[in-house]
DNA sequence: GTGAAAGCGCTAACAC
DNA sequence: GTGTTAGCGCTTTCAC
């Protein structure tokens, strides 16, 4: 027996046939306690793990879910080139570096947590995958390859073209998260985003009689930015306001840019009442310029985010904003992917997660803390 | 055929061997490229995704790495409540709660991302598990879950028992990281959290003079934190300075239980010239404390970190501190798992990655900003 | 409750 | 350069 042990030398030392070794290890419950304890002794004994693959193999169902991220920016230029030294201390100065880009936020990675919990929870493991800066075609092949190692296939949305993810389609479940349906069949859970920012401006209009509020963008081909301007246009319309009369500024989702717009906007006088960004980096750019201005928020200036990040709880003023829960959309691409695994001809399911509209410091002024 | 196609449908439809399928796709260049095409037509005709199963068992190896996380604590009850509620908004204040436990900041994000960049790049797919607050008999079912489905393992220090993983190790390569090692016979990967502290502490006394730091400590279980004091103490003693002779005080890596001990220094005005924390969320928690009271940094005390985390950027003064390169943590374990993979009999290996003490303001005071 | 036997879909020798 | 043939290590009927 060199070499890992298999169900063979498991049954042989235990004295019963492989299918017995293989029934303890799937449904105890259908072998007699006292056969199961001799199994088990020599699983120990010989320490003998169950080969994934040949398992996959024989039930048709490998017990992994895969979740495919979309590319990192530049997570590869980001190491250290201290690493390279033989020394084991570098000692320097590292003064500030305005537009410095930091380590990319990973945005997604409550989605991950999410994914990782559900996915424990309902008895898979997860793998993942990342889009990055990859060719058509190496990306075609990772998603590929991918698919024939998982059970079912989280993608989030804009990571992979629609065509290679149809093809996947119809090998295993595909999930679609947080991104509009376009022509597929895939399940897809997405976000109130247009609900939370109609919601959010209306505050400001109703409670805080903003008429004129200026919207800071993300990238033109961000859908769910799309669907948020789309909300705070509606909210505008609805109280009698026009919207294509307001100024849109672009802030291409970075703190670093809206920091600089809101300085131009500031250098120029025309600063309006309030700016409704579409998301918190966005906001907390803008926070920035206004505190490096001397202008107070709310009082001077009121902003708002989108998103619910932790930074924007430690911004002063704290941030108001419409937080996605995330970690929900996770725990939904598992579930549904479980569901569908359990269930393939039901009709393609979309799921909206309810967001909340946080009214913090940077609308509200002073809150009083909670204890 | 119905079902998924395998390579027979594959081969039947190209008019080849199952064989000459299997090659094109693994070993083109094995075959002359008007077969190739042939088979490849076929492949994408038939939407073909190889079973990694399949392959899995026959090549033995599954071309999967997995990472082992810590549990990340009590992410099971960041649920949103609002989840459950129908309406797709609600809108509502929502004051500072001072002592609310954020989402848990995932420390090994980078690392995680180092593990996904690096497999990529030898041509691996990542599995990741979480050990979470399970019971140990969980926690021993699912890694070896994983190890069956993985071609090596990589593990973060306290993720896992040394038992569990050791009888894992037999099964496959394991590599440990961020831990001292304890009689396994694992690849090691470390970072310099002794060197570094030393370095640091050294510069607070040659440079500014320091002679009674005082020590903010993490959890009294934590390898790197030994590693962090002991290098504290031999900068001390080389300069003729008892380290015993100056208080320590436990923090527990928190920002918030950094901050409220930071408080009661102020309080009782046993603030020291400088305070050296273990890592950098509790030196941020210094900093807030510090600010509370108005205390001037680094004028009136030196504060210090450990990590490099980005937020340590972002604060006022930016934080001086020691930085791990977290990213090649996750790329070497990555490498280390190959390189085991490539050459089973090598001696277990030992790397210990430098690290990079970077002055900023929260010790030197105001630096001239780069452009 | 347990065993015997037939695959699951691929890769890897080995022939040709 | 390509085809034939054995397995890889399990799960799963189907008997008993």
């Amino acid at each position: 027996m060199a070499g890992k042990p298999t169900v063979y030398d498991v049954a042989a030392h235990a004295g019963v046939s492989i299918a017995t070794v293989s029934r303890v290890l799937t449904r105890p419950e259908d072998v007699r306690a006292s056969t199961q304890e001799r199994v088990l002794a020599a699983v120990r004994e010989l320490r003998y793990v169950p080969s994934g693959s040949a398992r996959g193999l024989a039930s048709r169902r490998t017990g992994v879910l895969g979740l495919f991220l979309p590319g990192v920016d530049a997570v590869e230029d980001l190491s250290d080139p201290a690493i390279d030294a033989d020394r084991p201390v570098e000692v320097r100065l590292d003064p500030a570096r305005p537009g410095q880009r930091l380590g990319a936020d990973l945005y997604f990675e409550a989605v991950l947590r999410g994914c990782e919990l559900e996915a424990w929870r309902q008895g898979f493991s997860l793998m993942i995958s990342v889009g990055r800066g990859r060719s058509p075609e190496s990306l075609e092949i990772a998603l590929s390859d991918l698919a024939g190692k998982v059970d079912g296939l989280a993608v989030i949305a804009q990571s992979a073209p629609h065509d290679v993810l149809k093809r996947i389609g119809d090998s295993i479940p595909v999930v679609y998260l947080a991104g509009q349906r376009s022509g597929d069949d895939f399940d897809h859970i997405t976000v109130r985003n247009r609900e939370g920012m109609r919601a959010l401006t209306e505050h400001l209009i109703d409670a805080h009689g903003i008429r004129d509020p200026m919207y800071l963008t993300g990238p033109f081909d961000s859908p769910d930015d799309a669907e948020r301007y789309g909300g705070f246009a509606e909210a505008l319309e609805g109280r009698g306001i026009n919207p294509t009369a307001l100024p849109v500024l672009h802030g291409e989702f970075s703190r670093e840019r809206a920091r600089a717009v809101a300085a131009d906007l500031i250098a120029g006088g025309r600063l309006p009442r309030a700016l409704v960004c579409a998301n918190d980096q966005m906001a907390l750019g803008v926070l920035d310029a206004l505190g490096a201005a001397g202008l107070r928020v709310p009082d001077d200036v009121i902003v708002t985010g989108f998103d619910g990040i932790d930074d924007g709880t430690r911004s002063t003023p704290r941030l108001t904003t419409v937080r996605q829960p995330m970690l929900e959309l996770g725990r939904a691409a598992v579930r549904a992917m479980v569901a569908r695994l359990n269930a393939p001809d039901l009709a393609p399911a979309n799921a909206e997660l309810p967001v909340t509209v946080l009214l913090r410091e940077s609308c509200e002024g002073p809150l009083p803390p909670l204890p």
